[in-house]
DNA sequence: TATTGTTATACTCTATAACTATA
DNA sequence: TATAGTTATAGAGTATAACAATA
């Protein structure tokens, strides 16, 4: 019987960290998200939470601060103190909901859109060349199998 | 002109943050990340860098905290303060080099290599859970695509 | 009574760099 | 002078929950 963890005793499971998948999941994700961090942090200011902030109201025109965190998915205090930062740098702006004033719409002010209009090209061009490794057929591979991991880690989650 | 994020202006570039990739790996991370954490956290109580430096030892006898660094991918601090906690709750132990006393040659007490038995079997059984949403052949795929984005993301973070 | 959003608090993590000891 | 490892410090990030306003 060979595992892809070595068994060196008879029921003494070894560990190969290196292997092991949620490992390497989380050092890819570190090298990742690093070099998309010298973008948004180095050249912009932007934490990445207002950075996914910037990009999901650049393409979706208004949101309130809940729909950010569930499409960010970031936390709603994180979100609530990503909108301040934001907002004192007046790169977004944000009004009463007429119909229920609980809810709050959040926009991109003029600054804002610049920004996002000049940093959504250097993010694409980052996502380009990471991708470049790979082939348009083996890109579309990557997504579905990602996304089935993902499912079945959501799975594990709730459930402990 | 068809691509994966929507052009909706000519030189308008929009960013579909549901769909970046750098995005979608950092979701899938913090969900898998998570489900691991339920284990060491609150089970075991070690902290995500002490579970992988006892990983590390179960599986190799012993190492220095720069190897540990390099092999756990993190930092000699968090390493050296890993190592102090680890150490404390008496289950790795630490002693010279005699042949270059610079180094520390670390490994697992008895009381480490109880908890690592115990703890291996249960993590193993996660990864397995979470990648049972994959056939082999699509496990295999899936660890090579990321290892070709890996080094093309390592190259990106090198250049900056 | 439930929901949106903000704030307070304490806690942890992180990054930089200074520091010791050895080579 | 370079390397292994530790410690100090300050700043950033985090989680829990209390809170206000609205429904």
């Amino acid at each position: 019987m060979t595992t892809k963890h070595n068994v060196k005793h008879k029921g003494d499971q070894q560990l190969e960290l290196t292997r092991y998948f949620p490992h390497k999941l989380s050092t890819l994700n570190m090298v990742v998200s690093q070099s998309i961090a010298q973008l948004h942090l180095g050249r912009f200011q932007l934490s990445r939470q207002e950075w996914r902030i910037l990009a999901a109201l650049g393409n979706h025109r208004s949101m309130s601060a809940k729909e950010l965190a569930s499409y960010t998915s970031q936390e709603k205090m994180q979100v609530s103190r990503a909108i301040a930062r934001l907002k004192h740098a007046e790169l977004l702006c944000q009004q009463e909901d007429s119909n229920d004033r609980r809810y709050s719409l959040l926009s991109l002010t003029e600054k804002g859109k610049t920004t996002y209009r000049k940093i959504v090209p250097l993010a694409l061009a980052r996502e380009e060349f990471i991708l470049s490794a790979l082939t348009e057929a083996e890109q579309e591979q990557l997504l579905a199998l990602m996304e089935k991991v993902h499912e079945k880690a959501d799975e594990l989650q709730q459930w402990g």
